[in-house]
DNA sequence: TCGTTGTATCGATGTCGATCGATCGATCGG
DNA sequence: CCGATCGATCGATCGACATCGATACAACGA
């Protein structure tokens, strides 16, 4: 009766520790922000801007997506802290956060065991 | 009729190049491989393990997840190129592929306009 | 050859998210 | 104040995806 006391692995259980479930959880909705082909375009758009920074109609037009669309992908990188948003009388300014964008490339590195 | 020929940047647009779109889905695909709570787990656990590598045996209690899901898991990180999969026997040993990892910590710098 | 064990695939299900049109709030020019 | 423009929010829709149980496939031992 229940023959496997030991499934597979008999000797050693190979993995590593495991990260604590709400680390991983944070840390991928941060990485899920950057895992969108708008989101790409966008910060692309904003980081090569001549002073680092665009309102919401200089890249409407260019992405042929339509307002909401643009202002909801805006919200999620703003929400994730990558970016900065900054009301100029009737427009908004987006602009790369550069410490948060460091600190996620960082962890990324980590992630993947790189330098 | 029709006032405005110019919509909201009268002078210059303020937006930089866009990156082409087949290369932002590319590249957002890669990064979507990392954007899920449990493969960021399973990278961690491979990358930590003594030998660097792991069956799919030795993940699947630790995450509490059924071992479809896992075997789902590693599929998705092995055909982003990020993991190697290996047959020993009858096991699946899983590693990451290092010059895949960093040329991908690489690409999310760059875009996060880290150096 | 047969049973056992590890792994991959299939089909179904429920949730999340990208996108849009419509609308609302805010700001500026007159 | 009034009209116009910029941007955010709402509600709906549609596709993508994480997860599971069942099952098929592969490799080993007896």
């Amino acid at each position: 009766m229940d023959t496997a006391a030991d499934s597979c692995a008999p000797s050693s259980s190979a993995a590593g520790e495991v990260m604590a479930r709400d680390e991983a959880e944070r840390l991928a909705q941060l990485i899920k922000a950057l895992g969108d082909p708008t989101r790409i375009q966008l910060l692309e758009m904003i980081r090569t801007s001549p002073d680092h920074a665009a309102c919401v109609c200089d890249l409407t037009e260019p992405l042929g997506l339509s307002q909401p669309t643009i202002s909801h992908h805006l919200k999620v990188l703003t929400d994730a802290g990558l970016l900065a948003r900054e009301r100029r009388g009737a427009w908004a300014w987006f602009s790369v956060r550069d410490d948060r964008a460091e600190e996620t490339a960082r962890l990324v590195a980590h992630l993947l065991g790189a330098r």
